[in-house]
DNA sequence: CATGAATGAGCTTTCATTCAT
DNA sequence: AATGAATGAAAGCTCATTCAT
């Protein structure tokens, strides 16, 4: 008779399944437009995947460009805490060390979810907000590595340039190679190489890799 | 009659017009594909924009995707062409010379065909031939230009792995760079940055630009 | 909390309430179907309206024509009461009089609840019950009309007839009056007219009209 | 090879087809309407009906709105064309034979497609476009009406007035006596009460119907 | 060879209705 | 009794492709 009692950390049994169901048809959206993107992958599709109606589907979003929205968020949102959360553990760690585990990371998303990242980079074919979301993603990072860059006291003339150079560099190389499948570099010697690109274009001599 | 190709001699006025159809396709389809993506650019748009019934598109293409290809194939034969050309003549250049006409060049043919390159890059919506195209292209970049850094006798142990990785990230920032607009950096600072960035890669301690 | 209804003896609480929720539902209906007509006036924005879940409403009726069925049958047992209390009422107005205040009584249904009657006389829309209602609620008010013309000893060869002509013009005609909306005549013209127009008919020579 | 060649009255093979489709399309939603209504009347059984796909219905109307408009405009065009010539035909006609062909003529568009008029007189529920043909061609009616009224030198106040409610009238007791069926009062006899009505509202003393 | 009317599978989305809680 | 998440048939509409002319 409670409408609501929140002993524990659960949710309510309504809440819980709704939550339940959202998240099975971000996670089968996921699935669907990475087997042939965006535009192929159907409504019908997720919802078939997911394990719901398409009634569901649009019980819980209003039309298929929410769901790559919502899908983008959650994603990035995830990202953001892995990455914030490396760059703060990383202060005693060389400079080398720490691009070479942050590009690894950022590698890690791109291959533990292809799907959202070609969509996310495909640009320009869905919703502006999905743009929007990736803009703040990208800025946060920049912003986080640019504070890290100061605080090692480089000779950069312009931390916040290099730091966006940086994150560029790194999403992009990373989309592209996952694109690309692991035929031509493989993921360690891949990393190596980008990881040299970037200590060296912050000034580090000798970036001793590994 | 005779069916020659336009490698030599000369051609049928028939065999002209054909030629000057398809390219008109061609031309219709990069433009339509430009304005809303690979998906939304509908055959009879295309069909349309190219002064053609959509019959007669047919007649010179067999499907949607053969259109995409033959535009991949032409725009790369171009552009493979240019950068050639660049890499031969630039011989006595000095390093961050050639480095930053090569990025000026590949940025060029970005922001020239947006919507060639998106299309190019999304990967995975459009044939995979349109993809084999892409990666002869880069190989035959990175051929060339791992050629000319051995030329230059630098101390790079991997001239392959360098070049390699050079026409990829110069590749994918351009792309990224067009996708985003021009909101973030203007196009000279850009060039600029990336040409610093791949200079310091091959090891030129201080890379006088421009 | 003694739940008894008016009209009779006492109904059990749980009933009372059921009839509270009932009214709910049919004005709530009311006003949705007003808004978008019958077929756009979801199950759910009924119920929503009424403040009752999707559920309690499929409790009370047992689909969507039940709840048209039941809301023509409500209303027009409202008007029904209406209209014989003034031919009850009337036995010494004019016979211009009595015209003027039917034309007016009827009207007033009209403007009152415009969605009911669109609803009603929209016809083949909605179950055919709904139909057998407003042909009942007809019938009774020519009936009691043509026993009001008898009574007045006029000289129509059929009063059956004029009284059914009589209904069907004023019905139909304030039916259009009120989707036209107020633009073309106003209110009290139109209901002076079209009392003309049925005096005239009855044969009265010069209604006093007003 | 000449592109037009207006040779007789003849449409070109290609424009004569896509008349005759046209044609048949319109002809289909008639019927599809009339069987269960503007709203439950989908497109696929129109094009079904018509004897061509969904996809060439597509091709001549932008959407289903589009395709009651244009049965609305072809529908009441032949009707304006029908009355108008009935009063131009009428100068020496009595009152009453007038009146009497003039709602010969109502009822007839309505028992002759009933569907449409039941449409067309539903309102709010579709385009307001349709609500606009009907009331121009209300208009042109009654304006045609009351000159032909003015040109008897009857003694009426207000002709415009008058000519306006007989056009409303008739209008709403032809769709009414369709809508109930045939049982209530066969169709002689509903005309000549109609006529009747009307004939008196004029002032015509002793209207010979008939 | 050129044309463009015709095709129909398949897309996104809605909504009356059910049933486990 | 009450709830509301879930259902899925069916709607309006698009577009790659064919083929009679």
């Amino acid at each position: 008779m409670s409408p609501s009692r929140p002993t524990s950390a659960r949710k309510r049994p309504s809440q819980a399944r709704s939550q339940v169901t959202v998240e099975a048809i971000l996670d089968a959206a996921a699935q669907v437009f990475e087997a042939r993107g965006y535009a192929a992958g159907t409504t019908n599709r997720i919802a078939a995947r997911a394990g719901v109606s398409i009634g569901s589907l649009y019980e819980y979003f209003p039309n298929k460009d929410a769901i790559v929205v919502a899908l983008a968020e959650r994603e990035l949102e995830r990202e953001r805490e892995e990455i914030l959360e490396l760059l703060q553990g990383s202060a005693r760690d060389s400079l080398a060390g720490l691009l070479r585990r942050f590009v690894e990371t950022v590698v890690g998303f791109h291959t533990r979810s292809p799907a959202l990242h070609r969509i996310l980079f495909e640009e320009a074919q869905h919703p502006p907000e999905t743009h929007a979301c990736v803009l703040r993603f990208e800025e946060t990072l920049a912003h986080a590595l640019a504070d890290d860059l100061r605080r090692r006291r480089l000779r950069i003339p312009d931390a916040d340039l290099a730091a966006h150079l940086i994150v560029q560099t790194t999403e992009s190389l990373a989309h592209r190679f996952v694109l690309r499948g692991i035929h031509e570099l493989d993921q360690v010697a891949f990393v190596d190489e980008v990881t040299r690109l970037l200590a060296r274009y912050l000034g580090a001599r000798r970036p001793s890799l590994g």
